[in-house]
DNA sequence: TTGGAAATGATAATCATTTCCATTTTCATG
DNA sequence: CATGAAAATGGAAATGATTATCATTTCCAA
């Protein structure tokens, strides 16, 4: 946990969303920031692997991330503009596990995001 | 559904699971097929339009494509060999509905894919 | 047959991400 | 404080997937 790795909290605890690295670096620049790409990717990397920011993808492809909330969760993002709201797995949980036991799979992880339109888009 | 829309379905019937438009590009060209890589990225995004393949991404970002069942489903894929499940959604559909109808989005879809090691891995 | 539309593929351009490497900072130790 | 090794940093170049251009070829309806 560096100086770089702080800083990129703090952006991120500052925009809110999902961000992409790109976008962090510039809004750091922006402020007055030197800090280059490199790091920045470095340091979300970093992050990413404590499990401290999420990451995925948009439908490009490009990397996005995100401070992540405390223990496991999934998100309801808008099409929109982007709001993002974390919301638990509920049923989902068991479905994963109920699915990978029926066909003998183990170690399993999944994903489930919601997209939508937000009441303001 | 021009004739390099058939040559990629029909590319994608004989490797079964997921694979990327460079890879399907080269087994196409080791089979004497002078297809461009150009065309390759054109049908296979014409497919993913008309909902004839899915598509999603490898842990860097990289497009992977895959031969599609009917309607909505969802996929047990495995981290070792990349086997490759569909399944229903089940209890997810009701939870994303719900979800989204609980935060007030419209026009909501979702993904939810599950990741393990499969029997034989 | 023929003229325009669709399809094709080589090439170049984009652009996020990674690699390389030289420089700077940090910090434990004497 | 001095110093030397290790970690951190950032600019520049490389990489690699995907997309944009554009000239050429193939289709096909009239
Ligand atoms: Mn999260
Ligand atoms: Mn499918
Ligand atoms: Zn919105
Ligand atoms: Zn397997």
């Amino acid at each position: 946990m560096n100086k770089s790795d702080l800083k990129m909290i703090s952006v991120l605890e500052r925009t809110g969303g999902f961000a992409s690295a790109q976008e962090l670096h510039q809004i750091l620049r922006r402020e007055g920031d030197g800090i280059g790409l490199t790091t920045v990717y470095r340091a979300l990397q970093s992050l990413v692997d404590d499990k401290i920011v999420d990451l995925l993808r948009r439908d490009d492809g490009e990397a996005i991330y995100r401070l992540c909330g405390d223990g496991h969760h999934h998100h309801l993002v808008c099409k929109g503009c982007g709001q993002t709201v974390e919301i638990e797995g509920g049923a989902i949980e068991n479905w994963a596990k109920a699915k990978a036991e029926e066909f003998g799979f183990r170690e399993v992880a999944h994903t489930a995001e919601i997209f939508g339109l937000c009441s303001k888009c």
